[in-house]
DNA sequence: TGCCCGATTAACT
DNA sequence: GTTAATCGGGCAA
């Protein structure tokens, strides 16, 4: 009896509300050349939503944003870092995924490598440690999720995903859209009971 | 052109 | 708990 890969999300799978969406990549296996793991961690951002970089409506920067779902919105955060999206809903709804925590599977020592550390529960826990970690740039901006060298499988079975607010804006910050999975030691930060 | 500040992180006290 | 690092985007002028 030969395991049957989970199916690859592709673009059907994020053409849909960005609140449908984000709960549901929690659990997904996220890989950049081979190195990644699941992810543990996201958060919803919503065109009307004032916290969101597609609030002001299109600019050079958030142009993926408005673009088709599915693909990869990069931008460079407090000058220093990467953070990476996954674009959702019908193209011109400039809705997004931001990956926050993933849960280190495949190509750790890679990964270990990149971010100079060898904490495994540091390594990918923070939208700017993901990146590092997975090699994320610029140049990844505005690439398919459902072509090399992203490999983007569903997740296999039921897992509890819980919500809470959402970290390190100041608009909006009431909006319960950061999602994780429930008593993951990998998330950026533990998510308040209730 | 200038200015403010941010979807963060690591290193502090 | 606090704060420096570091710089591009967006908006006012």
């Amino acid at each position: 009896m030969f395991a049957v890969p989970p199916p690859r999300l592709d673009r059907t799978f994020f053409d849909r509300s960005v609140h449908a969406v984000a709960p549901d990549l929690i659990g997904a296996t996220l890989l950049v050349n081979g190195s990644g793991g699941m992810i543990v961690e996201v958060e919803a951002y919503h065109h009307t939503d004032p916290a969101a970089h597609s609030f002001r409506g299109p600019t050079q920067r958030n142009a993926v944003m408005f673009g088709p779902p599915g693909y990869v919105y990069v931008y460079r955060s407090y000058g220093i870092h990467w953070c990476m999206n996954f674009v959702c809903e019908p193209a011109g709804s400039a809705s997004a995924v931001l990956i926050r925590a993933v849960e280190p599977t495949h190509g750790i020592p890679t990964m270990r490598r990149r971010r100079g550390l060898s904490d495994i529960r540091l390594l990918c826990a923070g939208p700017g440690r993901v990146c590092e970690a997975l090699a994320i740039t610029s140049a990844h901006n505005g690439l398919a999720l459902d072509r090399p060298p992203f490999e983007l499988r569903a997740r296999q079975g039921d897992v509890e995903v819980v919500a809470g607010v959402r970290i390190g804006i100041t608009k909006a910050a009431e909006l319960p859209w950061r999602y994780g999975l429930k008593g993951s030691r990998f998330l950026s930060k533990p998510f308040r009971a209730g």
